[in-house]
DNA sequence: TATGAATGAGCCTTCATTCAT
DNA sequence: CATGAATGAAGGCTCATTCAT
């Protein structure tokens, strides 16, 4: 067998599970199942990972991870509420559609998480909140700090909602619609 | 032993799998745990269902009954478009607290339903959307019928993200003063 | 419910079994198949016999008894010990080859008489080779005695093993021509 | 605990099988009772089977080879037609008769085999006749092509009979001197 | 280190049978 | 008498995990 460093290896298990996981779910995701979506033996899995538990969980951390990079190298050019609002929106729809597989395992996951870890779960949550509300706070004219909370879970309620939407019909450009609605609505109340 | 019809027989599993599901999910929810939720013996939960897939789109088919008949039932005394959004958006919001078993049970089973047989869950999805509809368009000022979907399909999505915050909460208070927020974006926007 | 005499009852019981046990064997014979091949609801068929088992020794003793009925009321034309066997020989073949579904019936339950009961099964089987040595007692010339039973004994090999290929095959005109060269065997030794 | 080749385990199933499926019969030959009579984990069987079904088949294969090997091993002495009849129908008798639990699950087998998949029971009972054919060609002084097809089967349906008598009454002494008499037909038919 | 082999626990389902009406 | 309702026991199979090499 070609060595592979185990960290290599744990990334392509991490990748198969959440293609697996999407599929049919996090108990339909079988460590067999798994194993065979990564080409690896059965056995190797458990070597990497102890158990599924910790599989789940280092996935868990790998989706919230990817979405705070992406979210932290962002730069943002508008400048009132509204807009930053706006296109906070309309890019995590884009990227969601982009990435159905992540999308979904992400939710199916969280789902296993609140079962699992209420804790955990909720911090996963506050991580995309504080990122929001981080943003929002950058906003020209700014945004009065207690608006700023609200606001930011709306928005994020919506972009939760909307996902869902996408998850049913997969029709990205119906979504991105309503979140033009959205949008708009969030400009109105802004103003 | 008491003889019992079996129609009742099958609404007390029903009850039962909704607490269980809501528990341990729709594959942590074992035909032996809801029986014994139930206080039935394993055999008699198929005799009921036969199997356990039949349960599960009978909770599905049963809570989307139960929504729908609320819905029917329910008569508005707001008048614009903006007071029955905000209606609805509470009245749903408040209805999920008061039963979080079938609140998150109904979460579990659509993303079930989803995985199992997507025409009939994005079924479910357009009752509840046609019901919103059919709220809207007896708003008076009058809604131009192009912005009725569109309207409908935002709230319905912010229905589900408060709600999922509901659920990752468990905070009726939090989740309402930001359905409070939302409807005054929805007042702005329509105005 | 038209009332129907119990002894009706059963008999529609034991013909749907038979039907039933040739397709899917006695353990796939299940009391449920039983009784819907019969028409009847699945507790008749326990007021009726009881248990299974009841059952498989009503069929048993019935197709034993069938063709001891048959066997009895023959009334044979031949005279020498090698015309009376070659007509036991074709008849039998011709019988099966007519009702296959009770033919292969009763292999399928001589086997499970054969595990359950083992005297029974012999004495079944003795049934019909005292049969056979009857007729071949018959014969003009008489067979010396001591033949009578080895005669006996291999025609009734001869058929069994013949219908084992007519199950096997369903080749009616095949087996009735080995019938017909197995005749010859013995015309050429009993002369 | 000991590690074994899966080859090794499968082959202690498959005699386990035997032995289980001669006492009890397929059906009664439970995945669990198989286990115990190997003196091993029942999930140790499917994991070297995956299923029942697959054990069944092996083991039918694993008889018809077991006898094809045997015969195509022999040497016959014997020269004439009627000479080599008797060698076959004495051996395999004896064979039958020194393996009780291989000769009745070969039976018990068949019948199953022929319920679940014809085509293949047929192809068994092919194999042996073709066999069978194979020697009669051998004889001298020849025997006409026409007479070989129906001798073999003849032959064939012979065996097949004495050796119901055999599980029947498990009188070894007893069907050899059936089998003595039918090759004293045979030997008056061929000459 | 990697991995084929092995397994205890548990799942869904079915069966023959009995109960209650 | 006749039957829908109910059930303890058991069956085939799968799972996450561990063992042995």
């Amino acid at each position: 067998m070609a060595h592979i460093p185990t960290e290599v290896r744990r990334q392509q298990f991490i990748e198969a599970a959440i293609v697996v996981i999407a599929r049919v779910g996090v108990d339909g995701a079988t460590t067999r199942r798994i194993a065979e979506e990564a080409h690896a033996p059965l056995a190797t899995l458990h070597y990497c990972f102890q158990t599924k538990e910790n599989l789940l969980w280092a996935i868990f951390e790998q989706l919230e991870e990817t979405v705070r990079a992406d979210l932290e190298a962002k730069v943002l050019d508008a400048k009132t509420a509204a807009d930053i609002s706006a296109e906070l929106l309309n890019e995590t729809i884009r990227r969601a559609a982009s990435q159905p597989a992540a999308n979904r395992a992400q939710l199916e996951i969280w789902l296993w998480a609140e079962r699992n870890d209420q804790a955990l779960a909720r911090r996963q949550y506050d991580v995309y909140l504080d990122a929001w509300k981080g943003f929002l706070r950058a906003a020209e004219p700014p945004l009065p700090e207690d608006r700023v909370e609200t606001v930011a879970r709306v928005v994020l309620g919506l972009v939760d909602g909307l996902n869902m939407q996408l998850i049913t019909h997969g029709d990205e450009e119906l979504v991105l619609r309503e979140a033009a609605t959205a949008t708009a609505m969030l400009a109105a109340y802004l103003d």
